[in-house]
DNA sequence: TAGCAGCATGGAT
DNA sequence: AATCCATGCTGCT
């Protein structure tokens, strides 16, 4: 084919006499690899490898027929297919485990007339079997897209890129250099590349290897050298981007269809522009993590032959910063495109649709603004890179096939760029949609156009969903071909989706979570359709869409509440549940021992089961009990009964007598009570809680307020209680059976029947004592208190009047005066006025019933919460204790001692103040005077 | 004053 | 802690 001057491309041949050269395998420049006769007919059999590079590592052996197959050169690299489980099929095998799997591997849109399924199939294959995932479309439609916007220009400063694979599997790492050698590739093998391709990103996913040599292996796709393909490349290479490009012609006649796999990041701006390029390093680059399953069939970007022609793939070593971009692309824009949709969108063309984002339209985005907000990295990584505020005007189409012109523009925020798409309000209008909509952008392949579909986020039925949803339309492209294509789905095929961040990919699972407990199963349906939307049919599982439906609609929670939605709320404690779970009927465990614990072994999965009470008799015996569901009796049951969750007396059939509820129940209220409270779980506890209710019928109706008293302190105390103690009581941990004092009956809200006067119960007794002691050292304090102050103020009084007769008048006076301490006063007044601080008092109906009289000359919580024992003068009553009402409520009952002139008016008040705080006023007076006061007794 | 453009803010990630 | 982004705010027309 080539002049005899020629020198064989090979470097290990030695022939250089040869006078025919043949082309070989693809070099990145888009030529191919000039190889002698002997070289060229090695390569074209395949047995280039067994040739020259037997010596060379990477050699592996076929899982299915054990055949060496060398993984690490570019010649080889389409020879091979990874697979899930790890190792290699020769490239012979892996299209037969296509054919088997392809129906079950890939949906219905990836079918292909069978000469081109069997190569495209393969590359499904290779993506399903070798568990990869992380391959995305090429991006090669930007210069369609942009070349009729604006800004042009800033196309040059996002170089996508594609990785490719060449010595990934050799465990050769083919250092830039390598690349830069310009080895050969043979487009008509870019099948298997493709699976390398998915290998690299595989491994670097998983973090495991292949880091370094993955970097080799990224091929950039530049929009300007895929299209306009062997024209020549001019775009511009970044001073940090390792740019020697070389041209790839993927046109390939050997081979009409040419898949090209490839990881498509293309620069953001940033990057490309900023001191945050990257690098040529290898160093740089930054393992992508392991993409969900589901993932590998949303980067299949399959093209087929036809389009190769036009397409050249621009390989460098650059280590992707651009990977980057798209590793952190939040899955909320991972474009969710049923197989359907992307069957609408391509139409009959041979189109590959890469569905680039979808976002859910905020309030603000489909308000009248007509901004919509776009993610950035999506913005970066799929839109021209504007280096302006102004930006570039974007033409798109919408899914009635209607062109709009948006201007995609960013504005400055912390230091990072806003991107908007200005000027869509006309567009969302026309499709209808409104906040928690989800907008779909999409790339149609070659011909560049961008297409911006929808979805609703009504929970349309899935076929109504996908009738409606996704409608494309086209930017302006070269090709006007979209909305007149018929459907040609083996040719829709490309679903790419972004690369996922290890930590999102963690997410993904929990955002695309499926009805199913078994993530397998989800992805497996995943895998299937494409897109969950679509598989999940009629089950609300459509839950994408549902989420986020329910999510948006302009809050600023809308993430949050995304999650909260996905989560089941289970109130119930691991134990809790373990209580309910109820081995299957009929079925006896095997027990397993584990690191010494034995585990029942079930092999139908346990029952949720109504929750039952085992007691011991007398004897030892062990007896369960259970609840009737409808006449709450407890019956008697054998130990090893286990019941449905729902049970009543019709159900015992263990024991006739009682199996109506109008027999009568076997135990005793002593017993039931031993029984209740002997058990310590919930659900005994709310069954002691309706024993309670039953038991609270009898109760009086006496209003004591001690007891009163003691149910505001239980109030309090148990809503820091769990749920399960306090639904249907407030019993108090003092509790104890038998007692039906009024807190262990009255029900939270602090109504219902209230205690006798005569109460005895624990509470009852406990409030009356500790009130008891307190009031008794109260007065004894007080007396003391008063009776220093007596003596002294007479000491000085004395004093005074022997040495001053009118200074002591004076003095007498100005104490007088004093005593009501203005401010105190004001306070007083502004307590009485407004009585707020009574209300907000932080121990509002609340005593702590542990409250220790012996230390009440600490600051107690209601004397410091509003007031404290004031003094007054002249016999007016205008000091405030505190406002508690509970306390009030006490001292109403309770006979106080008043002091001082006013103690008159004080006999509905009680002071806790604390000594201090006597002592302090009590200074001033010559009568020192505990005044329990309420607020009410200013009134 | 309404609408818009740009920026700022702060919750969410 | 940094970043994203939904939305509020402000100034301008």
């Amino acid at each position: 084919m080539s002049s005899s001057t020629k020198i064989c491309f090979n470097p290990d041949c030695k022939d250089v006499k040869s006078e025919r050269f043949r082309k070989g395998w693809r070099l990145r420049t888009g030529d191919s690899a000039e190889l002698c006769e002997r070289c060229a007919s090695a390569y074209e059999e395949g047995r280039f490898c067994d040739i020259f590079h037997t010596d060379a590592a990477g050699w592996r052996s076929c899982e299915s027929c054990g055949k060496r197959v060398h993984c690490g050169c570019i010649v080889s690299v389409h020879a091979f297919v990874l697979l899930d489980a790890g190792g290699v099929d020769c490239m012979g095998c892996a299209r037969k485990n296509i054919m088997m799997a392809s129906n079950q591997m890939w949906s219905s849109s990836f079918v292909l007339p069978l000469p081109e399924r069997l190569k495209d199939l393969s590359v499904k294959n290779w993506n399903s079997s070798a568990g990869t995932s992380a391959v995305a479309g090429q991006w090669h439609q930007r210069h369609n897209i942009w070349n009729t916007t604006a800004a042009q220009s800033e196309l040059h400063s996002r170089i996508p890129f594609e990785v490719k694979s060449e010595k990934l599997i050799s465990g050769e790492h083919s250092s830039s250099s390598s690349l830069e050698k310009k080895k050969l590739e043979d487009p008509s093998e870019r099948v298997i590349s493709s699976s390398l391709n998915l290998a690299a990103l595989d491994r670097l996913g998983n973090g495991n290897a292949g880091i370094e040599s993955i970097t080799a292996f990224h091929t950039f796709h530049r929009e300007e050298g895929y299209l306009d393909g062997l024209q020549g490349m001019t775009f511009e290479a970044h001073p940090n981007s390792c740019a020697n490009v070389s041209l790839q012609s993927s046109t390939s006649k050997d081979d009409p269809c040419t898949p090209h796999f490839g990881l498509t990041l293309p620069y953001s701006p940033n990057e490309a522009n900023g001191p945050n390029r990257v690098s040529g390093t290898q160093s740089q680059r930054q393992p992508l993590p392991p993409p969900p399953p589901m993932v590998k069939q949303f980067y299949a970007n399959l093209h087929n032959g036809v389009e190769s022609s036009t397409e050249t793939q621009i390989r460098n070593g650059r280590p992707r910063g651009d990977a980057r971009a798209r590793n952190q692309l939040h899955s909320r824009y991972w474009p969710r495109i049923t197989d359907q949709e992307l069957q609408q969108i391509s139409g009959d063309s041979n189109s590959v649709i890469t569905p680039l984002f979808e976002k859910m339209l905020s309030a603000s985005d489909a308000g009248r603004i007509g901004r919509l907000v776009l993610p950035k990295k999506c913005a970066e990584a799929y839109f021209p890179t504007i280096s302006s505020p102004e930006g570039l005007p974007l033409r798109v189409q919408d899914a009635k096939g209607k062109e709009w012109v948006f201007q995609f523009r960013f504005w400055p925020n912390n230091n990072s760029r806003m991107y908007v798409l200005e000027g869509v309000t006309p567009c969302i209008q026309s499709m209808q949609l409104q906040a928690g909509d989800i907008v779909t952008f999409s790339r149609i392949d070659p011909e560049g156009k961008l297409v911006m579909g929808f979805r609703k986020a009504s929970s349309v039925p899935p076929s109504d969903q996908d009738n409606q949803t996704h409608k494309v339309g086209n930017g302006v492209s070269k090709n006007a071909e979209v909305n007149t294509r018929k459907s040609k789905p083996s040719e829709v095929v490309s679903t790419p989706r972004p690369l996922k961040g290890s930590a999102e990919s963690t997410s993904f699972s929990s955002i695309n979570q499926v009805n199913s407990a078994d993530p397998a199963s989800a992805w497996a349906k995943v895998d299937k359709s494409g897109y969950i939307a679509k598989e999940m049919h009629g089950s609300k599982s459509s839950i994408l869409p549902s989420k986020r439906k329910s999510s948006t609609l302009g809050s600023k929670s809308k993430r949050l509440r995304i999650e909260n939605e996905d989560l089941i709320e289970l109130k119930l404690t691991w134990e809790e549940a373990q209580g309910l779970l109820r081995p299957p009927r009929n079925h006896v465990p095997s027990v397993v021992v584990i690191e010494g614990h034995e585990f029942e072994e079930y092999e139908e999965a346990p029952i949720l089961g109504r929750p039952t009470i085992f007691t011991t008799n007398n004897v030892g015996e062990k007896i369960q009990w259970a609840q009737c569901e409808d006449c709450s009796k407890w019956r008697k049951l054998p130990v090893d009964a286990l019941l449905p969750p729902r049970w009543t007396c019709s159900d015992n059939s263990w024991d006739p007598k009682r199996s109506s509820c109008s027999s009568a129940e076997e135990l005793t209220m002593e017993q039931l009570e031993d029984m209740l409270s002997s058990s310590n779980t919930d659900a005994s506890k709310k069954v002691k809680a309706t024993k309670k209710d039953r038991d609270s019928l009898e109760t009086s109706d006496g209003l004591d307020p001690l007891a009163n008293l003691a149910n505001l302190a239980i109030l309090e105390e148990s809503e820091t209680l769990p749920p399960s103690t306090q639904q249907t009581t407030t019993r108090h941990p003092r509790h104890r059976p038998g007692c039906t004092c009024i807190v262990c009956i009255q029900p939270p809200s602090g109504k219902g029947p209230k205690h006798k006067d005569t109460c005895t119960c624990n509470v009852c007794l406990t409030v009356r004592r500790r009130f008891r002691t307190l009031m008794e050292r109260r007065e004894k304090r007080q007396s003391e208190k008063e009776a220093e102050t007596a003596r002294k103020k007479q000491q000085q009084f004395q004093e005074k009047l022997e040495n001053e007769d009118d200074q002591l008048l004076m003095n007498s006076s100005n104490t007088n005066n004093s005593a009501p301490n203005p401010r105190m006063v004001n306070e007083s007044a502004d307590d009485d006025g407004n009585g707020k601080k009574m209300s907000s008092s932080p121990f509002k109906g609340g005593i702590d019933l542990n409250i220790q009289p012996e230390r009440e000359d600490e600051p107690s919580p209601v004397s410091d919460s509003g007031g404290m024992t004031r003094c007054m003068s002249h016999g007016q009553p205008q000091m405030l204790a505190s406002s508690d009402g509970h306390i009030e409520l006490v001292v109403n009952q309770i006979e106080h001692r008043g002091g001082g002139a006013g103690g008159e008016n004080l006999q509905n008040g009680v002071s806790y103040a604390s000594g201090d705080h006597l002592d302090a006023n009590m200074d001033h007076h010559p009568v020192t005077t505990l005044l329990p006061v309420s607020t009410s007794a200013t009134g």
